[in-house]
DNA sequence: CCTCAATGTGTGCGCCGTACACATACGAAC
DNA sequence: GTTCGTATGTGTACGGCGCACACATTGAGG
């Protein structure tokens, strides 16, 4: 686990007199998600309720309706905000090699994908898992579009093509499905049934592409 | 939609004097599993319910249970099936084509594989999304082996390594890693979202992959 | 014909998401 | 500082869910 943003209440709720508890929260929406989050990487979105939740951050059950519409929407926030963990994992990772040039760094961000998908793959899984159901909401295909734009910039500079050339485009929906296929086997438990010496790493795979024909 | 298994019921169930359904359903396993597969395709798994399948199926609300130990149990086995008839799906393709030799086979494979997952995404998701739900269950685990081994030896075939080979293996779980990333961007709708000129077949991804070295 | 195991039913429990009416607290306007 | 509207949290209730348990019906083998 690790903290998805740095929210942070700058309220102080005042204390009821005879209650030891503030009426309100001060911060609900944020400790919702948070409590969402590190009940993701426990249980399972399956068997994640809000009526739990609630009762976790120490809120009546209907409280994070005044936040979330729904059950889906909390998800929906969730599943963009680790859209934009995951793009930063990323970025950072580059920027840490920067100087050793295009060719390292599809490597580095690939690394950093699989780390961040093993990491956290309850969080991972709800990315993944429930496009279809929220819908072209923009919020979430934004932060998805922004991910997967870091990895359209590193396959263009290492063939030297456009960013928004077709060509660039198209290797790098290759490499993205080559990364997103092997860390969702990873994490579902496909490939730890292999024996030790036949069981690829993130870098093998990758090493697999050819990216830069 | 298409049918997963072709389990016949044999017995002819005799139907009550003063009812027109008879007591005991005469098949009500594989109706079951059938009616999860229709309703999945339709809904979902995250809105699939036992009730459900139950009253469409004609049957009582805890008649199923007598068939599976819980909902769960139903859903691995309909996962399991899914295995069993992926591999099929491969298999098929890979014969239509043997004469043309061991190069094309690898890439009737993944068409079939894609072809697949495209048809019926609802299954292919619940396939691959409760590995870890589902624990180290012997049918499902066999199912997906089976499967797998069916990219391996086309990798194994193609390399002139054999199937037991670490080589063979490691290279074809980045080939079974390639296919599913795209098979889950795709069928997820992450990849429609791009221009049309910019989103890469099947066969273009596939092409990325540098396995015959 | 009788018995017993296999199969289906009915009822009930404790969860769940969430709609609706109500309570409380904060901040801006006076 | 009081007032008042709005934001936020509570309590109650409804229908649906998975599933446990006791009971009903059936068919097959002695």
């Amino acid at each position: 686990m690790y903290a998805l943003s740095t929210y942070i209440s700058l309220k102080a709720p005042t204390l009821n007199a005879h209650m030891d508890k503030p009426y309100h929260h001060g911060n609900l929406r944020t400790a919702l998600l948070e409590a969402a989050h590190a009940r993701l990487s426990e249980v399972g979105e399956a068997d994640l309720s809000l009526r739990d939740l609630a009762t976790r951050v120490g809120v009546s059950v209907n409280a994070s309706y005044r936040h979330f519409a729904n059950k889906e929407a909390l998800l929906m926030e969730l599943s963009a905000m680790g859209f934009d963990t995951l793009r930063a994992r990323m970025l950072e990772a580059i920027d840490e090699i920067r100087p050793l040039g295009p060719e390292h760094h599809l490597q580095a961000a690939g690394q950093a994908y699989t780390a961040f998908a093993r990491q956290d793959p309850g969080l991972y899984k709800l990315m993944f898992g429930r496009r279809g159901r929220f819908g072209a909401q923009a919020r979430l295909l934004e932060a998805a579009n922004a991910a997967f734009d870091v990895v359209i910039n590193c396959v263009a500079a290492l063939r030297g093509a456009s960013p928004d050339s077709a060509e660039a485009v198209k290797a790098a929906a290759g490499v993205w499905s080559m990364v997103h296929g092997y860390a969702m086997l990873d994490i579902g438990g496909y490939l730890a049934g292999m024996a030790e010496q036949k069981r690829p790493s993130a870098a093998e795979v990758l090493r697999l592409l050819a990216v830069d024909a």
